[in-house]
DNA sequence: GAGATATTAGCACGACCGTTCGTGCATTTT
DNA sequence: AAAATGCACGAACGGTCGTGCTAATATCTC
C-alpha cells in the first residue's frame, strides 16, 4: 500500500485492458478528429468496437475524462507522425523548413481522418472554459515552442537575421499551416498545401541571412 | 395559386412568424458560434426563449433547416460587421487593408461570442459531407472571392505589382486573420491580433509597388 | 360578425445519451 | 484450493434528443 508501485511484472488481467483502451482511443481519435469530441459517445464507441457500453465506459470513468484519453492519444500521435521524421536533424532553417513540410504531409495523408486533429478541436473547444480547454491550451503552447524553438535554432545558426521577430515568424508559420486544413477539407483540393508551402517558405526567405540558402530556393 | 406571390401587402401572422424566427436565429448563432451546430438542439432554444419545443420546431421544419438558417443568418451578420463598414472605400491597397482590420475588429470585439462563427463551424463540418458542408463551403469561396477581389483591385489600381500572385496573397491573408482567432480565444490573449495585423502588412508591403505608401507603414 | 389561414402550444413516440448496478469470468496472489 | 483482483457484460435508470400529431390562438379576408 505505501508504494501501490506493483502490478507484479506482467498482470495480463490489466494488459487487456490496456489493449482495449488503446483499441477504444484509436477509434475515439477517428470519430473526434471529423465530428469533434462532442460527437463522442460511449455507446457508438461500443457498437462500432463490439464492446459493450458499460465496458466503454469503465475504461474511463466518465466521459471527460474518455475525451480528455482522446486528446492524449492524439497529441502522441500527432508527435510520432509530424516530429519524429525531423528529431534528427540538426537545428538550423533546414529542420524549420522540414518541419512545415512535415506538418504539411501529415495534414495531406489525414493521419486523422477529418485532417488535423486538433484544428478541429481547438475550434470546438477554445471559447468553452473548462479541462479539455485547458487541456487543448496546453498543447497550443507546446507546439508553439516547438515552432519557437525551431525558429530560434535558425537564428542561432546564423540562417535568421538576429533581428528577425521569431514569435511572428511563428504565428505566420503555423498560421499557414493550419489555414491549408480546412481549405483543403472543404473546397477538396489539393492547391491549399502549395499555397501553404510557399508562402511559408516566402516568409522564412524574408528573414533569411542567405535567401539563396538550398533550404529556401523559391522553385517558381 | 398561380403566383404564391402575395401575402397581401402585410400579414401580421407570418410577420409575427419571421419575427419569432429571427429570435430564434439570434440566439442559434451565439450558441453555435460557441458549440458548433450540432450543440444546436431544438428543446434547448425553446427553453432559453420561452418558447415552445413544437413552436420554434414548426418554424424550421427540420433540424438541418434550422442548422442552414443559423448559417445564412450569420453569413448576414458577418457581412454587416466587417463588409459594410468598408464598402464605401474605393478600390485599392487601402481598402484591402482595410478589410483585414475590419476582421480583426470583428474577431476581437466578439461580434458572435465565441470568435468568428464561421472558423468555428467550418472546423466543425469540412470533413462531413452533406448540405451543411455545402452551404459552408458557398460561404468560403464567397468570402475567398472578396479578399480575391480587393486584391485585384490594389493590382490593378497600381498599388501591387502587375507580377503579385494574387490568389497566394489572398491565401496568406485569410490564413493569418483566421489564425489570431483560435489562439487569441484558446489563450486567452490578444496580441495574435496584432501579430495577424503586421503579418499582413508584411506581406502586403512585399509585394506592393510602394513600400512606403501610407497604408502600410510599418509603424515600428 | 363568419370562415380561412398561419403561428404556437401540448403531448406522446422512439431513439440514444451518460451513468449505475449486480454479475460472470479469467487471472494473480495467498 | 481459496481468496482477491480487474475487466467486461447485460439490464435498467432518468434525461434529452428530433419529430409527429392535435388542439388552441391570433390575424387575415369577406
Amino acid at each position: 500500500m505505501v508504494a501501490g508501485a506493483s502490478t507484479s511484472r506482467t498482470d495480463g488481467r490489466v494488459q487487456r485492458g490496456e489493449e482495449t483502451r488503446r483499441t477504444v482511443l484509436r477509434r475515439a481519435v477517428e470519430i473526434a478528429s471529423v465530428e469533434g469530441l462532442d460527437a463522442l459517445s460511449i455507446g457508438r464507441l461500443a457498437t462500432d468496437l463490439g464492446l459493450s457500453k458499460s465496458g466503454v465506459f469503465a475504461g474511463f470513468g466518465s466521459k471527460e475524462e474518455l475525451q480528455l484519453a482522446t486528446v492524449r492519444a492524439a497529441r502522441r500521435i500527432f508527435s510520432d507522425a509530424v516530429l519524429d521524421p525531423i528529431a534528427a536533424e540538426p537545428p538550423g532553417l533546414r529542420k524549420l523548413r522540414l518541419l512545415c513540410e512535415s506538418w504539411l504531409a501529415y495534414s495531406r495523408a489525414r493521419v486523422f481522418p477529418g485532417g488535423c486533429f486538433f484544428y478541429e478541436v481547438n475550434a470546438e473547444y477554445d471559447a468553452r472554459p473548462g479541462p479539455l480547454r485547458d487541456a487543448l491550451a496546453a498543447n497550443w503552447r507546446e507546439w508553439h515552442a516547438t515552432v519557437l524553438g525551431l525558429a530560434t535554432g535558425a537564428r542561432d545558426a546564423g540562417e535568421l537575421r538576429a533581428d528577425a521577430d521569431l514569435e511572428d515568424i511563428t504565428f505566420t508559420l503555423i498560421a499557414l499551416l493550419e489555414n491549408a486544413n480546412p481549405q483543403a477539407l472543404l473546397l477538396d483540393e489539393d492547391t491549399p498545401y502549395e499555397r501553404a508551402h510557399r508562402a511559408a517558405l516566402r516568409r522564412l526567405r524574408a528573414d533569411a541571412t542567405d535567401p539563396d540558402t538550398p533550404a529556401l530556393r523559391a522553385d517558381r
